[in-house]
DNA sequence: AAGCTGCCCTGAACGC
DNA sequence: TGCGTTCAGGGCAGCT
């Protein structure tokens, strides 16, 4: 299941193998991956045929190459790729004659080109998809309202695609801002893991992220978000930046960069993992300490949620 | 506003 | 062995 690391890997490796090239065919292989393209198959591939990639972006998880008209480079752009992995997505640069995978869902012609050292490029931007949670569809582009970039990406066009504007900006995306999401926190009448997985509230974050962040952080995911005073909010903002950089390392170390990877168990490293799956097994913080505290595992929200009754204790006015 | 449920989907890991 | 059930997950619609 990529979350935020994932994608920005992926992100990456689109940007560096994708941009500048333009897309000389598109072949759909399972209409289902383009369930939110509303207009249909053809609508789709006239639309991404003959565009021309000029930027990879990303917000949280969703992904989009901004297209612009091949034969009129410069124009403003005003329509985008979009990708989103869901739970079991991957794009992959490869040769075109590389064995079509099992779950090959879109597949995507790309124009001729060179690395720095004049080797060719594979020409073949596949998208898989084993469970089709994930999906592309072209999206209109609109203007930011705070006139800053749409996402992270190389240039700072201030422009979001329709369908991503109501998802707030994540914790790595340099325009995010710790103390507006202080005030929005604070002003929600929720528990804490409920909100960092509200998407509109910070993006990015996953269940296994979300339980990495609290055990880090030392919180309870039912801590009421009208009581984080900014300290609070400080330190487990902290923490799932710290657990997404490691990660986005790791991930970013062990990548084929030809193989713009985003298999998504491969960002992961279980024995990284604090917290997420491992219950009945001993914190390692209280085990630092001296303590023998074994994580549980709580039903929350049709999920799992682990977490150290020691180091995160629930609190007396638990949100649920 | 917030929070339920159900849906989309596959395949691994179970129980009998 | 084989068939059935359960579970996992993100995002969203539709409801209360």
């Amino acid at each position: 299941m990529p979350e935020l690391p994932e994608v920005e890997v992926v992100r990456r490796g689109l940007a560096r193998w994708v941009t500048g090239r333009t897309i000389d065919a598109v072949e759909v292989l399972d209409p289902r991956s383009l369930r939110r393209h509303v207009d249909g198959v053809e609508d789709f591939t006239g639309t991404v045929a003959g565009a021309r990639v000029s930027d990879v972006v990303r917000r949280g998880k969703f992904l989009w190459m901004i297209l612009e008209d091949a034969d009129a480079p410069g124009d403003s752009p005003h329509v985008a790729l979009m990708a989103h992995l869901g739970m079991s997505g991957q794009l992959l640069i490869e040769e075109p004659d590389a064995p079509l995978e099992k779950h090959l869902k879109v597949r995507l012609a790309l124009s001729p080109a060179v690395d720095d050292d004049g080797t060719d490029l594979p020409g073949d931007l596949r998208f898989v998809d084993q469970r089709i949670f994930g999906g592309m569809f072209v999206a209109d582009l609109e203007a930011t309202p705070d006139g800053q970039p749409g996402g992270l990406g190389a240039s700072d066009l201030p422009l979001i695609p329709h369908q991503a504007a109501h998802i707030a900006r994540d914790p790595l995306d340099p325009a995010f801002s710790v103390d507006s999401f202080h005030d929005r926190l604070r002003g929600r009448r929720t528990g804490l893991k409920r909100a960092l997985l509200d998407q509109g509230l910070i993006s990015g974050i996953g269940n296994i992220y979300a339980d990495e962040a609290l055990w880090a952080a030392g919180f309870h995911y039912a801590r009421p978000t009208d009581t984080m005073r900014r300290p609070d909010t400080r330190r487990i903002i902290d923490a799932v930046t710290s657990v997404m950089e490691r990660a986005l390392a790791a991930g970013g170390t062990s990548f084929d960069a030809l193989y713009v990877n985003v298999n998504g168990a491969s960002g992961y490293f279980a024995r990284d993992l604090e917290a997420y799956g491992r219950e009945g097994r001993p914190c390692r913080r209280c085990a630092a300490e001296g303590r023998t505290t074994l994580l549980r595992r709580e039903s929350f929200m049709n999920r799992s949620s682990y977490l150290c009754p020691y180091c995160q204790p629930r609190p007396r006015n638990a949100r649920p």
